[in-house]
DNA sequence: ATAAGCTTTCCAGTTACTGGAAGGTCAAGG
DNA sequence: CCTTGACCTTCCAGTAACTGGAAAGCTTAT
């Protein structure tokens, strides 16, 4: 099959297959005599599974691991398992990241009168509470 | 004050405080007789201001947007609310989205023996279960 | 005078694509 | 046979937000 019926299988566009064809990761099996890229179901399956491992935040090269793994047929699932758990921790991370952002941009905006006033905790939360800077306490009017 | 002086104030490497003047973000408010990049006080509390604002999450244009209120004496804090409020929800949307990955990746690891044998549900669960995200039967064996 | 340590500009690379131009190929219709 | 339109190819450029490094100029201390 021709590179868009293989992206529409995949559900990827048809720029990211190619793109990852030229980038060595899921290669077209053929080339039709004209030049044109075929591919075949197995093809798919690893543009899908690629695609999948993208969706669960797997970095280029992570999927490249992982696909390597997904090839050989020798691999152990603790292998798999050890990349899987690292990528869990890093999303747990970054949860962890977010939830501080979400706390504390939404004490600044409760803070927030939000009317037509200038004086504004979020404006303030953001330039003035770093005490790095040292700088010189403004003058509220 | 030295550009090294006013990154090390504003705790912002050399390299992005010479990448916000190049762009406009944050210039310097004045060259020495040499081409030397002057900081002063006020420069470094707006650097201070789009580290916080970067680190808050805002992107490049959006600190541009904030800092064109912040440096606005007769800006509303309406405007301010408005636009922390619409990255308050995109937060909010990531940590969701984080969450279902997590939730997912966690089942899949949970299900992983783990061992040294080939059968491994976390590429089986990335490979084959595509249809999975929206058809919740999974044969349970 | 020279060395260390600053500074400048400019160019390239990063990640994972995406858009577009210029041109070749294929199937259908007239 | 010719054209049209949809496909395909390669290559170049751009995205976001920096980061690294080269080559060269400036400053300061010894």
């Amino acid at each position: 099959m021709n590179i868009s019926t293989a992206s529409k299988a995949a559900r990827l566009p048809v720029k990211t297959v190619r793109y990852y064809a030229d980038i060595g990761l899921v290669s077209a099996p053929s080339r039709s005599e004209t030049g044109y890229r075929t591919y075949d179901e197995s093809a798919v399956r690893k543009l899908v599974f690629v695609r999948r491992a993208r969706e669960f935040g797997f970095s280029i090269d992570g999927c490249r691991e992982l696909l390597s793994l997904y090839e050989d047929k020798h691999r152990s699932s603790a292998d798999v398992k050890r990349i899987a758990t690292k990528r869990l921790r890093e999303i747990a991370e970054k949860q962890r990241e977010l939830q501080s952002l979400h706390d504390e941009l939404t004490h600044l905006v409760d803070a927030c009168k939000g009317d037509d006033r200038p004086d504004c905790p979020i404006i303030d939360g953001l330039g003035n509470r770093d005490q790095g800077a040292r700088t010189p306490s403004r003058p509220r009017s």
